[in-house]
DNA sequence: CGCCTATTTGACGCAAGTCAAGGGAGGTGG
DNA sequence: CCACCTCCCTTGACTTGCGTCAAATAGGCG
Protein backbone atom coordinates (compact mmCIF):
# COMPACT_ATOMS: atom_id res chain seq x y z
CA UNK A 1 0.00 0.00 0.00
CA UNK A 2 1.20 3.58 -1.01
CA UNK A 3 2.10 6.10 1.74
CA UNK A 4 -0.58 8.41 0.23
CA UNK A 5 -3.32 6.00 0.37
CA UNK A 6 -2.40 5.08 3.76
CA UNK A 7 -2.93 8.92 4.70
CA UNK A 8 -6.05 8.51 2.99
CA UNK A 9 -7.21 5.93 4.52
CA UNK A 10 -6.55 7.08 8.38
CA UNK A 11 -7.90 10.52 7.20
CA UNK A 12 -11.10 8.48 6.64
CA UNK A 13 -11.37 7.38 9.68
CA UNK A 14 -14.65 8.41 11.96
CA UNK A 15 -14.47 6.84 15.17
CA UNK A 16 -12.38 4.64 17.07
CA UNK A 17 -14.10 1.82 19.69
CA UNK A 18 -12.39 -0.32 22.70
CA UNK A 19 -13.23 -3.18 24.25
CA UNK A 20 -12.56 -5.69 26.80
CA UNK A 21 -11.26 -9.51 25.97
CA UNK A 22 -14.17 -11.20 25.25
CA UNK A 23 -16.30 -8.45 24.10
CA UNK A 24 -18.55 -8.18 21.24
CA UNK A 25 -17.47 -5.93 18.29
CA UNK A 26 -20.09 -6.92 15.84
CA UNK A 27 -22.58 -9.36 16.22
CA UNK A 28 -23.49 -12.14 13.71
CA UNK A 29 -26.35 -11.40 11.54
CA UNK A 30 -25.87 -7.57 12.10
CA UNK A 31 -25.32 -4.91 8.64
CA UNK A 32 -21.89 -3.50 9.39
CA UNK A 33 -22.50 0.24 9.08
CA UNK A 34 -18.98 0.72 6.93
CA UNK A 35 -15.25 -1.11 7.45
CA UNK A 36 -13.40 -1.75 10.84
CA UNK A 37 -9.61 -1.87 11.45
CA UNK A 38 -7.91 -3.23 14.68
CA UNK A 39 -5.41 -1.20 15.89
CA UNK A 40 -4.39 -2.52 18.73
CA UNK A 41 -4.84 -6.32 20.18
CA UNK A 42 -6.13 -9.19 18.80
CA UNK A 43 -9.48 -10.36 17.65
CA UNK A 44 -11.43 -12.72 16.08
CA UNK A 45 -13.99 -14.05 13.50
CA UNK A 46 -16.49 -16.71 15.04
CA UNK A 47 -19.50 -19.06 13.83
CA UNK A 48 -22.00 -19.53 16.52
CA UNK A 49 -24.11 -22.38 15.42
CA UNK A 50 -27.57 -24.15 16.49
CA UNK A 51 -26.52 -26.68 18.66
CA UNK A 52 -24.37 -24.25 21.28
CA UNK A 53 -21.05 -25.25 19.09
CA UNK A 54 -19.11 -22.44 17.38
CA UNK A 55 -16.31 -22.65 15.11
CA UNK A 56 -13.64 -19.73 14.93
CA UNK A 57 -13.23 -18.46 11.07
CA UNK A 58 -10.53 -15.94 11.55
CA UNK A 59 -7.59 -14.33 14.05
CA UNK A 60 -7.31 -10.72 13.53
CA UNK A 61 -4.17 -8.90 14.30
CA UNK A 62 -3.24 -5.04 14.06
CA UNK A 63 -3.63 -3.81 10.77
CA UNK A 64 -6.25 -6.26 9.88
CA UNK A 65 -9.10 -5.41 8.21
CA UNK A 66 -12.27 -7.44 10.32
CA UNK A 67 -14.81 -8.86 7.82
CA UNK A 68 -13.91 -6.24 4.81
CA UNK A 69 -16.31 -6.87 2.26
CA UNK A 70 -17.57 -3.87 -0.50
CA UNK A 71 -20.80 -3.94 0.07
CA UNK A 72 -22.84 -3.60 3.10
CA UNK A 73 -24.38 -7.43 3.94
CA UNK A 74 -25.43 -9.31 6.91
CA UNK A 75 -22.21 -10.64 8.74
CA UNK A 76 -22.70 -14.16 9.03
CA UNK A 77 -20.27 -13.97 12.03
CA UNK A 78 -19.78 -12.35 15.43
CA UNK A 79 -16.56 -10.58 15.82
CA UNK A 80 -15.16 -10.53 19.00
CA UNK A 81 -11.91 -8.97 21.22
CA UNK A 82 -9.79 -11.61 22.15
CA UNK A 83 -7.45 -9.38 24.40
CA UNK A 84 -7.90 -5.58 24.95
CA UNK A 85 -8.65 -4.47 21.50
CA UNK A 86 -9.04 -0.86 19.64
CA UNK A 87 -10.84 -0.51 16.98
CA UNK A 88 -10.75 2.24 13.81
CA UNK A 89 -14.11 2.54 12.16
CA UNK A 90 -14.87 3.93 8.71
CA UNK A 91 -18.06 4.61 8.13
CA UNK A 92 -19.89 3.47 4.96
CA UNK A 93 -20.29 7.29 3.90
CA UNK A 94 -16.76 8.10 4.57
CA UNK A 95 -15.83 4.34 2.79
CA UNK A 96 -17.71 5.86 -0.14
CA UNK A 97 -15.97 9.09 -0.72
CA UNK A 98 -12.45 7.57 -0.10
CA UNK A 99 -13.02 4.97 -2.95
CA UNK A 100 -13.95 7.45 -5.12
CA UNK A 101 -11.14 9.35 -4.37
CA UNK A 102 -8.68 7.20 -4.08
CA UNK A 103 -9.15 4.10 -6.32
CA UNK A 104 -5.75 2.63 -5.15
CA UNK A 105 -7.50 2.43 -1.87
CA UNK A 106 -10.52 -0.14 -3.32
CA UNK A 107 -7.79 -2.02 -4.94
CA UNK A 108 -5.72 -2.77 -1.13
CA UNK A 109 -8.66 -3.41 0.05
CA UNK A 110 -9.61 -5.86 -2.68
CA UNK A 111 -6.31 -7.35 -1.77
CA UNK A 112 -7.41 -7.47 1.63
CA UNK A 113 -10.14 -9.42 1.06
CA UNK A 114 -8.13 -12.25 -1.35
CA UNK A 115 -5.44 -12.06 1.95
CA UNK A 116 -7.97 -13.29 3.90
CA UNK A 117 -9.71 -15.56 1.70
CA UNK A 118 -6.20 -17.33 1.38
CA UNK A 119 -5.46 -17.53 4.84
CA UNK A 120 -9.24 -19.27 5.46
CA UNK A 121 -8.14 -21.63 2.25
CA UNK A 122 -5.05 -22.55 4.09
CA UNK A 123 -7.49 -23.46 7.41
CA UNK A 124 -9.54 -25.59 5.24
CA UNK A 125 -7.03 -27.48 3.53
CA UNK A 126 -5.39 -27.96 7.23
CA UNK A 127 -8.92 -29.04 8.84
CA UNK A 128 -10.02 -31.05 6.12
CA UNK A 129 -7.09 -33.34 5.28
CA UNK A 130 -5.01 -33.20 8.24
CA UNK A 131 -4.87 -34.73 11.60
CA UNK A 132 -5.45 -32.89 14.67
CA UNK A 133 -1.34 -33.12 15.05
CA UNK A 134 -0.78 -31.43 12.57
CA UNK A 135 -3.88 -28.93 12.54
CA UNK A 136 -2.47 -28.07 15.85
CA UNK A 137 1.82 -27.58 14.23
CA UNK A 138 0.06 -25.48 11.38
CA UNK A 139 -2.24 -23.16 13.54
CA UNK A 140 0.80 -22.53 15.96
CA UNK A 141 3.14 -21.38 12.74
CA UNK A 142 0.33 -19.11 11.65
CA UNK A 143 -0.31 -17.52 14.86
CA UNK A 144 3.40 -17.07 15.99
CA UNK A 145 4.30 -16.04 12.22
CA UNK A 146 1.60 -13.27 12.19
CA UNK A 147 1.81 -12.34 15.56
CA UNK A 148 5.44 -11.35 14.77
CA UNK A 149 4.69 -9.74 11.62
CA UNK A 150 2.45 -7.16 13.30
CA UNK A 151 4.55 -6.69 16.10
CA UNK A 152 2.88 -8.58 19.00
CA UNK A 153 5.87 -10.91 19.36
CA UNK A 154 9.40 -10.53 19.68
CA UNK A 155 11.98 -12.98 18.18
CA UNK A 156 12.15 -14.57 21.60
CA UNK A 157 9.12 -15.55 23.04
CA UNK A 158 5.07 -14.81 21.83
CA UNK A 159 1.86 -14.09 23.61
CA UNK A 160 -0.88 -16.37 23.16
CA UNK A 161 -3.69 -15.20 24.22
CA UNK A 162 -6.25 -18.24 23.52
CA UNK A 163 -7.68 -21.20 25.96
CA UNK A 164 -7.43 -24.96 24.91
CA UNK A 165 -11.21 -24.38 24.22
CA UNK A 166 -10.62 -21.72 21.53
CA UNK A 167 -7.77 -23.84 19.58
CA UNK A 168 -10.05 -26.95 19.59
CA UNK A 169 -12.98 -24.08 18.29
CA UNK A 170 -10.57 -22.98 15.43
CA UNK A 171 -9.42 -26.57 14.08
CA UNK A 172 -12.60 -28.33 14.72
CA UNK A 173 -11.29 -30.99 17.38
CA UNK A 174 -12.42 -31.34 20.89
CA UNK A 175 -10.42 -29.26 23.50
CA UNK A 176 -9.31 -32.80 24.99
CA UNK A 177 -7.78 -33.65 22.04
CA UNK A 178 -5.88 -30.32 21.80
CA UNK A 179 -4.51 -31.10 24.90
CA UNK A 180 -3.09 -34.24 24.29
CA UNK A 181 -1.47 -32.79 21.33
CA UNK A 182 -0.22 -29.63 23.27
CA UNK A 183 1.23 -33.01 25.42
CA UNK A 184 2.89 -33.95 22.16
CA UNK A 185 4.59 -31.58 20.66
CA UNK A 186 5.81 -30.69 24.16
CA UNK A 187 7.37 -34.21 24.63
CA UNK A 188 8.56 -33.91 20.98
CA UNK A 189 10.48 -30.74 22.68
CA UNK A 190 8.86 -28.66 19.72
CA UNK A 191 7.96 -25.82 21.73
CA UNK A 192 6.93 -24.43 25.36
CA UNK A 193 3.19 -23.15 26.09
CA UNK A 194 2.36 -21.77 29.17
CA UNK A 195 0.67 -19.07 31.07
CA UNK A 196 -0.80 -17.41 28.21
CA UNK A 197 3.24 -16.97 26.30
CA UNK A 198 4.43 -19.41 23.62
CA UNK A 199 7.67 -20.08 22.88
CA UNK A 200 9.17 -21.98 19.74
CA UNK A 201 12.08 -24.43 20.46
CA UNK A 202 12.58 -26.38 17.20
CA UNK A 203 11.49 -24.03 14.36
CA UNK A 204 11.97 -26.59 12.11
CA UNK A 205 10.71 -29.30 13.56
CA UNK A 206 7.70 -27.56 13.88
CA UNK A 207 6.84 -26.36 10.51
CA UNK A 208 7.78 -30.10 9.61
CA UNK A 209 5.59 -31.64 11.71
CA UNK A 210 2.57 -29.50 10.37
CA UNK A 211 3.56 -29.62 6.69
CA UNK A 212 3.92 -25.55 6.90
CA UNK A 213 4.61 -23.26 3.99
CA UNK A 214 3.96 -19.51 4.77
CA UNK A 215 4.21 -18.03 1.52
CA UNK A 216 0.17 -17.90 2.00
CA UNK A 217 0.36 -14.94 4.02
CA UNK A 218 0.90 -11.87 2.13
CA UNK A 219 1.57 -8.60 3.65
CA UNK A 220 -1.50 -6.61 5.58
CA UNK A 221 -2.10 -3.67 4.59
CA UNK A 222 -0.32 -2.17 7.78
CA UNK A 223 -2.22 1.19 8.16
CA UNK A 224 0.54 2.09 10.45
CA UNK A 225 0.23 4.12 13.88
CA UNK B 1 -23.08 -5.64 -11.72
CA UNK B 2 -24.75 -2.75 -14.24
CA UNK B 3 -25.24 -4.01 -17.78
CA UNK B 4 -22.57 -1.26 -18.87
CA UNK B 5 -19.51 -2.77 -16.95
CA UNK B 6 -20.87 -6.26 -18.02
CA UNK B 7 -20.50 -4.43 -21.55
CA UNK B 8 -16.83 -3.41 -20.98
CA UNK B 9 -16.36 -7.05 -19.06
CA UNK B 10 -17.06 -8.89 -21.99
CA UNK B 11 -15.29 -5.78 -24.27
CA UNK B 12 -11.81 -6.49 -22.58
CA UNK B 13 -11.66 -10.48 -23.40
CA UNK B 14 -8.92 -11.24 -25.06
CA UNK B 15 -9.03 -15.02 -25.76
CA UNK B 16 -11.44 -18.14 -24.54
CA UNK B 17 -10.05 -21.36 -24.10
CA UNK B 18 -11.97 -24.83 -24.06
CA UNK B 19 -10.93 -27.83 -22.07
CA UNK B 20 -11.70 -31.11 -22.24
CA UNK B 21 -13.06 -32.84 -18.47
CA UNK B 22 -10.32 -33.37 -16.05
CA UNK B 23 -8.11 -31.30 -17.92
CA UNK B 24 -5.58 -28.19 -16.06
CA UNK B 25 -6.85 -25.12 -16.53
CA UNK B 26 -4.29 -23.36 -14.14
CA UNK B 27 -1.59 -25.27 -12.85
CA UNK B 28 -0.96 -24.78 -9.07
CA UNK B 29 2.53 -22.75 -8.50
CA UNK B 30 2.05 -21.41 -11.90
CA UNK B 31 1.42 -17.34 -11.63
CA UNK B 32 -1.93 -16.59 -13.34
CA UNK B 33 -1.10 -13.81 -16.66
CA UNK B 34 -5.01 -12.28 -16.06
CA UNK B 35 -7.92 -13.61 -14.92
CA UNK B 36 -10.34 -16.23 -15.82
CA UNK B 37 -14.19 -16.19 -16.51
CA UNK B 38 -15.99 -19.59 -16.52
CA UNK B 39 -18.02 -19.49 -19.66
CA UNK B 40 -19.97 -22.95 -19.84
CA UNK B 41 -19.07 -26.11 -17.85
CA UNK B 42 -18.42 -26.62 -14.25
CA UNK B 43 -14.34 -26.46 -13.08
CA UNK B 44 -12.85 -26.98 -9.48
CA UNK B 45 -9.89 -25.73 -7.70
CA UNK B 46 -7.99 -28.03 -5.65
CA UNK B 47 -4.80 -28.09 -3.46
CA UNK B 48 -2.57 -31.39 -4.27
CA UNK B 49 -1.19 -32.09 -1.07
CA UNK B 50 2.77 -33.71 -0.76
CA UNK B 51 1.10 -37.30 0.37
CA UNK B 52 -0.75 -37.80 -3.03
CA UNK B 53 -3.83 -36.77 -1.25
CA UNK B 54 -6.03 -33.58 -2.31
CA UNK B 55 -8.38 -31.45 -1.15
CA UNK B 56 -11.17 -29.77 -3.56
CA UNK B 57 -11.02 -25.98 -2.61
CA UNK B 58 -13.94 -24.41 -4.85
CA UNK B 59 -16.43 -25.75 -7.55
CA UNK B 60 -17.24 -23.04 -10.38
CA UNK B 61 -20.20 -22.45 -12.74
CA UNK B 62 -20.84 -20.42 -15.31
CA UNK B 63 -20.82 -17.16 -14.72
CA UNK B 64 -17.93 -17.86 -11.70
CA UNK B 65 -14.64 -15.96 -11.99
CA UNK B 66 -11.10 -18.34 -11.39
CA UNK B 67 -9.16 -17.80 -8.50
CA UNK B 68 -10.06 -13.47 -8.73
CA UNK B 69 -7.30 -11.92 -7.19
CA UNK B 70 -6.49 -8.15 -7.67
CA UNK B 71 -2.62 -8.63 -8.01
CA UNK B 72 -0.97 -11.29 -9.75
CA UNK B 73 0.43 -13.81 -7.39
CA UNK B 74 1.45 -17.36 -7.53
CA UNK B 75 -1.78 -19.55 -7.03
CA UNK B 76 -2.16 -21.65 -4.63
CA UNK B 77 -4.48 -24.56 -6.10
CA UNK B 78 -4.64 -26.47 -9.33
CA UNK B 79 -7.85 -25.17 -11.60
CA UNK B 80 -9.48 -28.16 -13.44
CA UNK B 81 -12.09 -28.62 -15.74
CA UNK B 82 -14.92 -31.11 -14.43
CA UNK B 83 -16.94 -31.34 -17.29
CA UNK B 84 -16.20 -30.11 -21.18
CA UNK B 85 -15.93 -26.55 -20.01
CA UNK B 86 -14.84 -23.04 -21.67
CA UNK B 87 -13.08 -19.94 -20.20
CA UNK B 88 -12.90 -16.44 -21.60
CA UNK B 89 -9.49 -14.87 -20.40
CA UNK B 90 -9.08 -10.93 -19.49
CA UNK B 91 -5.21 -10.59 -19.30
CA UNK B 92 -3.30 -8.61 -17.23
CA UNK B 93 -2.85 -5.43 -19.31
CA UNK B 94 -6.24 -5.77 -20.60
CA UNK B 95 -7.56 -5.86 -16.79
CA UNK B 96 -5.76 -2.96 -15.49
CA UNK B 97 -7.06 -1.00 -18.42
CA UNK B 98 -10.75 -1.81 -17.70
CA UNK B 99 -10.25 -1.23 -14.27
CA UNK B 100 -8.71 1.99 -14.85
CA UNK B 101 -11.32 2.90 -17.21
CA UNK B 102 -14.38 1.40 -15.00
CA UNK B 103 -13.71 1.10 -11.39
CA UNK B 104 -17.33 -0.25 -10.82
CA UNK B 105 -16.07 -3.45 -12.67
CA UNK B 106 -13.25 -3.31 -10.35
CA UNK B 107 -16.03 -3.42 -7.38
CA UNK B 108 -18.00 -6.02 -9.02
CA UNK B 109 -15.14 -8.42 -8.87
CA UNK B 110 -13.65 -7.33 -5.64
CA UNK B 111 -17.52 -8.50 -4.42
CA UNK B 112 -16.71 -11.47 -6.76
CA UNK B 113 -13.66 -12.37 -4.38
CA UNK B 114 -15.96 -11.48 -1.48
CA UNK B 115 -18.38 -14.03 -2.46
CA UNK B 116 -16.21 -16.98 -3.35
CA UNK B 117 -14.54 -16.20 0.59
CA UNK B 118 -18.26 -16.68 2.01
CA UNK B 119 -18.63 -19.88 0.19
CA UNK B 120 -15.26 -20.65 1.48
CA UNK B 121 -16.23 -20.35 4.97
CA UNK B 122 -19.89 -22.11 4.84
CA UNK B 123 -17.48 -25.17 3.67
CA UNK B 124 -15.06 -24.39 6.25
CA UNK B 125 -17.76 -24.53 8.97
CA UNK B 126 -19.28 -27.58 7.88
CA UNK B 127 -16.04 -29.07 7.79
CA UNK B 128 -14.73 -28.01 11.08
CA UNK B 129 -18.37 -29.03 12.97
CA UNK B 130 -20.51 -30.83 10.86
CA UNK B 131 -20.48 -34.78 11.08
CA UNK B 132 -19.93 -36.81 7.68
CA UNK B 133 -24.08 -36.62 7.24
CA UNK B 134 -24.65 -32.80 7.44
CA UNK B 135 -21.78 -32.49 5.43
CA UNK B 136 -22.77 -34.08 2.37
CA UNK B 137 -26.42 -32.91 2.82
CA UNK B 138 -24.80 -29.55 3.23
CA UNK B 139 -22.69 -30.04 -0.37
CA UNK B 140 -25.59 -31.31 -1.96
CA UNK B 141 -27.57 -28.64 -1.17
CA UNK B 142 -25.23 -26.10 -2.38
CA UNK B 143 -24.87 -27.61 -5.42
CA UNK B 144 -28.08 -28.00 -6.53
CA UNK B 145 -28.67 -24.22 -5.71
CA UNK B 146 -25.80 -22.63 -7.50
CA UNK B 147 -25.92 -25.22 -10.73
CA UNK B 148 -29.82 -24.46 -10.28
CA UNK B 149 -28.53 -20.22 -10.40
CA UNK B 150 -26.53 -20.86 -13.33
CA UNK B 151 -28.75 -22.33 -15.61
CA UNK B 152 -27.35 -25.99 -15.67
CA UNK B 153 -30.21 -27.42 -13.88
CA UNK B 154 -33.71 -27.10 -14.21
CA UNK B 155 -36.59 -27.69 -11.61
CA UNK B 156 -36.63 -30.97 -11.97
CA UNK B 157 -33.47 -32.88 -12.08
CA UNK B 158 -29.94 -31.37 -11.57
CA UNK B 159 -26.59 -32.94 -13.30
CA UNK B 160 -23.76 -33.91 -10.80
CA UNK B 161 -20.39 -34.39 -12.75
CA UNK B 162 -19.17 -35.16 -9.21
CA UNK B 163 -17.58 -39.21 -8.73
CA UNK B 164 -17.92 -40.12 -4.36
CA UNK B 165 -14.26 -39.61 -4.77
CA UNK B 166 -14.62 -36.09 -5.57
CA UNK B 167 -17.10 -35.03 -3.11
CA UNK B 168 -14.71 -37.22 -0.33
CA UNK B 169 -11.75 -34.83 -1.89
CA UNK B 170 -14.17 -31.53 -1.41
CA UNK B 171 -15.49 -32.72 2.45
CA UNK B 172 -12.58 -33.83 3.77
CA UNK B 173 -13.97 -37.62 4.60
CA UNK B 174 -13.09 -41.36 2.74
CA UNK B 175 -14.74 -42.22 -0.45
CA UNK B 176 -16.19 -45.01 1.08
CA UNK B 177 -17.83 -42.83 4.12
CA UNK B 178 -19.24 -40.55 1.02
CA UNK B 179 -21.05 -44.26 0.09
CA UNK B 180 -22.64 -45.00 3.36
CA UNK B 181 -23.72 -41.33 3.96
CA UNK B 182 -25.34 -41.43 0.10
CA UNK B 183 -26.93 -44.42 1.28
CA UNK B 184 -28.57 -43.03 4.03
CA UNK B 185 -29.77 -39.85 2.35
CA UNK B 186 -31.39 -42.59 -0.36
CA UNK B 187 -32.68 -44.34 2.28
CA UNK B 188 -34.42 -41.84 4.13
CA UNK B 189 -35.85 -40.58 0.72
CA UNK B 190 -33.87 -37.50 0.87
CA UNK B 191 -32.75 -37.68 -2.61
CA UNK B 192 -31.88 -39.77 -5.82
CA UNK B 193 -28.60 -39.91 -7.11
CA UNK B 194 -27.71 -42.13 -10.22
CA UNK B 195 -25.61 -42.05 -13.46
CA UNK B 196 -24.20 -38.05 -13.20
CA UNK B 197 -27.81 -36.87 -12.07
CA UNK B 198 -29.10 -35.54 -8.73
CA UNK B 199 -32.98 -35.12 -7.83
CA UNK B 200 -33.73 -33.82 -4.49
CA UNK B 201 -37.34 -35.42 -3.42
CA UNK B 202 -37.28 -34.17 0.07
CA UNK B 203 -36.34 -30.31 -0.49
CA UNK B 204 -37.40 -29.29 3.42
CA UNK B 205 -35.84 -32.71 4.54
CA UNK B 206 -32.38 -32.18 3.17
CA UNK B 207 -32.07 -28.62 4.53
CA UNK B 208 -32.81 -29.94 7.98
CA UNK B 209 -30.36 -32.44 7.75
CA UNK B 210 -27.65 -30.33 6.44
CA UNK B 211 -28.62 -27.09 9.01
CA UNK B 212 -28.69 -25.24 5.55
CA UNK B 213 -29.37 -21.70 5.23
CA UNK B 214 -28.93 -20.51 1.47
CA UNK B 215 -28.05 -16.52 2.18
CA UNK B 216 -25.10 -16.89 1.39
CA UNK B 217 -25.12 -17.57 -1.32
CA UNK B 218 -24.79 -14.09 -3.60
CA UNK B 219 -25.53 -13.99 -6.75
CA UNK B 220 -22.68 -14.27 -9.27
CA UNK B 221 -21.25 -11.40 -11.34
CA UNK B 222 -23.61 -12.53 -14.43
CA UNK B 223 -21.12 -12.26 -17.53
CA UNK B 224 -24.19 -13.26 -19.62
CA UNK B 225 -23.69 -14.65 -23.24
C1' DC C 1 -17.47 -59.24 -25.23
C1' DG C 2 -13.83 -57.44 -22.34
C1' DC C 3 -11.76 -53.71 -20.04
C1' DC C 4 -11.83 -49.86 -17.05
C1' DT C 5 -13.61 -47.06 -13.77
C1' DA C 6 -17.09 -46.10 -10.20
C1' DT C 7 -20.01 -47.97 -6.73
C1' DT C 8 -21.16 -51.01 -3.10
C1' DT C 9 -20.44 -53.98 0.90
C1' DG C 10 -18.18 -56.11 4.96
C1' DA C 11 -14.65 -56.60 8.52
C1' DC C 12 -11.60 -54.52 11.40
C1' DG C 13 -8.72 -50.84 13.62
C1' DC C 14 -7.71 -46.32 15.24
C1' DA C 15 -7.99 -41.36 15.89
C1' DA C 16 -10.69 -38.53 18.14
C1' DG C 17 -15.03 -37.62 21.00
C1' DT C 18 -17.32 -37.83 25.49
C1' DC C 19 -17.71 -38.11 30.34
C1' DA C 20 -15.93 -37.32 34.61
C1' DA C 21 -12.86 -36.18 38.24
C1' DG C 22 -8.84 -33.87 40.13
C1' DG C 23 -5.25 -30.12 40.30
C1' DG C 24 -3.32 -25.37 39.63
C1' DA C 25 -3.26 -20.52 39.35
C1' DG C 26 -5.09 -16.20 39.81
C1' DG C 27 -8.63 -13.18 41.81
C1' DT C 28 -11.65 -11.59 45.40
C1' DG C 29 -13.50 -10.83 49.76
C1' DG C 30 -13.52 -11.41 54.62
C1' DC D 1 -3.15 -13.46 55.06
C1' DC D 2 -6.02 -17.06 54.40
C1' DA D 3 -10.33 -19.19 52.47
C1' DC D 4 -12.92 -19.72 48.68
C1' DC D 5 -14.30 -19.44 43.90
C1' DT D 6 -13.76 -19.78 39.16
C1' DC D 7 -11.46 -20.77 35.09
C1' DC D 8 -8.40 -23.54 32.78
C1' DC D 9 -5.52 -27.42 32.24
C1' DT D 10 -4.64 -32.30 32.84
C1' DT D 11 -5.57 -37.27 33.02
C1' DG D 12 -7.93 -41.68 32.60
C1' DA D 13 -11.52 -44.79 30.93
C1' DC D 14 -14.63 -45.84 27.66
C1' DT D 15 -17.13 -45.15 23.21
C1' DT D 16 -17.72 -44.19 18.35
C1' DG D 17 -17.40 -42.12 13.83
C1' DC D 18 -14.72 -42.65 10.33
C1' DG D 19 -10.56 -44.65 7.85
C1' DT D 20 -8.44 -48.56 5.67
C1' DC D 21 -8.18 -52.72 3.25
C1' DA D 22 -10.08 -55.80 0.25
C1' DA D 23 -13.22 -57.99 -2.68
C1' DA D 24 -17.48 -58.14 -5.33
C1' DT D 25 -20.75 -55.84 -8.44
C1' DA D 26 -22.34 -52.71 -11.87
C1' DG D 27 -22.16 -49.58 -15.76
C1' DG D 28 -20.15 -47.39 -19.80
C1' DC D 29 -17.58 -47.72 -23.92
C1' DG D 30 -14.63 -49.24 -27.58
Amino acid sequence: MEAADRIALRGAITGVGHFAPGECIHEQGDTPQGILILYEGVARAVRILGDGGQQILALFVPGDVLDCQPVAAPSAVRLCAVTVASVAKISRPALDELLRKYPSVGHALWRETARHAAIQQEWLVSVGRQNAYARLAHFICEISLRFRASGLADAESCPFPLTQCDIADALGISSVHVNRMLQRLRGERLLALSRGSLHIIDHDGLYRAAGFDPSYLGDSINVGE
